[in-house]
DNA sequence: GATGCTTACGATACCCGTAAAGATA
DNA sequence: TATCTTTACGGGTATCGTAAGCATC
């Protein structure tokens, strides 16, 4: 048994039992994915593959039980990497962060840029992503670090924290009506309404809301990111639900917040971390910079819980 | 980094930073060895060890750290193992039990008889070992369970369960005058006392209840069972305290019990397993015998607290 | 016929162990 | 000096990739 073979079972399963993609992930060849199978399988005495001829369809039963500790290994070994680099280089590195177009547009930059004064040799890479890949960035441990507003909380397997809470803003073009009128959902209910996608950035709560209320709602158009909705809002195709934060501090002079209560429930913005996943220093002086009450210890007792110090 | 690494590691640490010892108990040699574990910290870019010239003294800080990781992935890969064998020969395989004289002697045989009645082709070990030894082979994972009423309970790394309770009986040889007099503390610390040693067997209850009563007691000799002891109190040396079961069911004609009610607290002997350490079916069979409310489901769900199913 | 898996085989790198030298107590 | 660690080096093995053959869709 060796790391390679872990390797290439947990990444048969996640190319879907395709050994030519799995080679090609992890850049080796085909010929050589299909005897370390083989070899796991003699060594252990044990199929871990549903075949059918040739091809693999899907884990056997063993199988199944097997990828769970293989990902535990595999999880333990990038912590390994990560920990020594931590001392060989610690202010050295990389950042990795994914998160929603919201957050990295309007959330994110002023963190970015005082956590780039203090880390400069830390390369930040940002994956932009919707909240269900985002998930999956997470659980495979190609980012270190999730924020979204939507679908982190839900997941077992991700420990999350509150970064911060915001309210959806009503916007229309600078000479709309609803300018004078008092808002209510009755009233925007009016209007062809411009609002985020399904599953981002707190659009159900907006569904529910209308709902709620028991009013039918013509969403003409729904899109990933406040600046698309915005400029639609501009061309007069319907009135804006968007996130606040991306009316603050934009001198957007076709399209004007509608001042008034919110709406809609309060919105919380989450910072999400694989459960066990080790986080070099920065990445906590990063969290810390999102919201200053999440300290490293803090962090860490939920992140890992089984330690005892 | 492979997995050979990885152990070197470990035993290095478990053999006092002696590379010599570790290569003969890990069947390599010493310039293996010593070759492995540069070539990790050459590829982690860190220092593990602390040196003085050539030798081998202690664990550095980044060293301290990973060993938590490494033996984490050695458990999860002996975990791997187990749990193919468990698929590969349902009924087959080993069992490793690590237990003290008098679980063994006293309270496992008809266990172990109806153990191997249902599961002939287990091959069974029985490590028999003090109560500390017992300890550092299910951390070592040389043994799969462990039995005793001393130590395992305290310590964070084990899952315990009670297996039965018991007391101390005092006994002394047939025509002592004990047998004619009220048992209590007090004419006890009148005679002679041949125990258990200090750590085995209940003995700290014993000593408790003494000094809680402010007694000083003789105690001439100190045995690891019950069966040394019992040969000295026919010899007259003394009035023995062992263990109630070793007098059951044993046609003892020197040394009898004494009638009484129980002088000592009442001792828990526990059932004992490292955390996350992966247990064969049968080996679930086996705690099942002991004692039956100890179900599967029950044991799986303390060892794997992290398992969501 | 296109895609995907396996076998054969040669080149390479890796791992191990012996032997010898160098450090340390 | 005895014990321990490291370096050098040779033999063996494992791993990898190319190429070709074969199964599956």
């Amino acid at each position: 048994m060796n790391f390679q073979q872990l390797r290439i079972v947990r990444e048969t399963v996640r190319q879907n039992f395709n050994l030519t993609a799995v080679a090609q992930v992890l850049f080796t060849s085909a010929s050589g994915v299909s005897k370390h199978i083989k070899d796991l399988e003699n060594e252990l005495g044990v199929e871990l593959f549903i075949r059918k001829g040739k091809r693999l369809l899907a884990l056997s039963e063993p199988g199944k039980e097997l990828l769970g500790m293989v990902e535990r290994v595999l999880l333990d070994t990038s912590n390994i990497k990560r920990l020594a680099e931590q001392y060989s280089q610690r202010d050295e590195g990389q950042l990795s962060i994914a998160t929603t177009h919201t957050q990295a547009r309007y959330a994110l930059p002023p963190v970015i840029s005082r956590f780039k004064q203090a880390f400069p040799k830390v390369q930040l890479v940002l994956h932009q992503a919707s909240p269900q890949e985002l998930v999956r960035l997470l659980l495979n441990g190609d980012a270190d670090i999730g924020i979204a507003t939507e679908a982190v909380a839900a997941v077992d397997e991700l420990v999350s924290f509150p970064y911060y809470h915001w309210h959806h803003s009503v916007i229309a073009p600078v000479d709309h009506p609803l300018h004078q009128q008092t808002l209510s959902l009755q009233t925007l209910a009016n209007y062809p309404l411009i609002t985020y996608h399904q599953g981002f950035t707190g659009r159900s709560e907006i569904d529910q809301a209308f709902n709620a209320a028991g009013l039918n709602v013509d969403i003409v158009m729904s899109a990933l990111d406040a600046d698309v909705i915005k400029t639609y809002v501009a061309l007069g195709m319907g009135v804006g639900i968007i996130a606040a934060m991306a009316m603050e501090n934009h001198h957007d002079t076709q399209v004007q917040a509608i001042k008034a209560p919110p709406l809609f429930a309060q919105q919380t913005a989450r910072i999400a971390i694989h459960r066990g996943h080790y986080l070099r220093g920065f990445a906590y002086h990063f969290i810390q910079l999102c919201a200053a009450d999440l300290s490293e210890d803090i962090i860490r007792q939920q992140l890992h819980p089984t330690e005892l110090i």
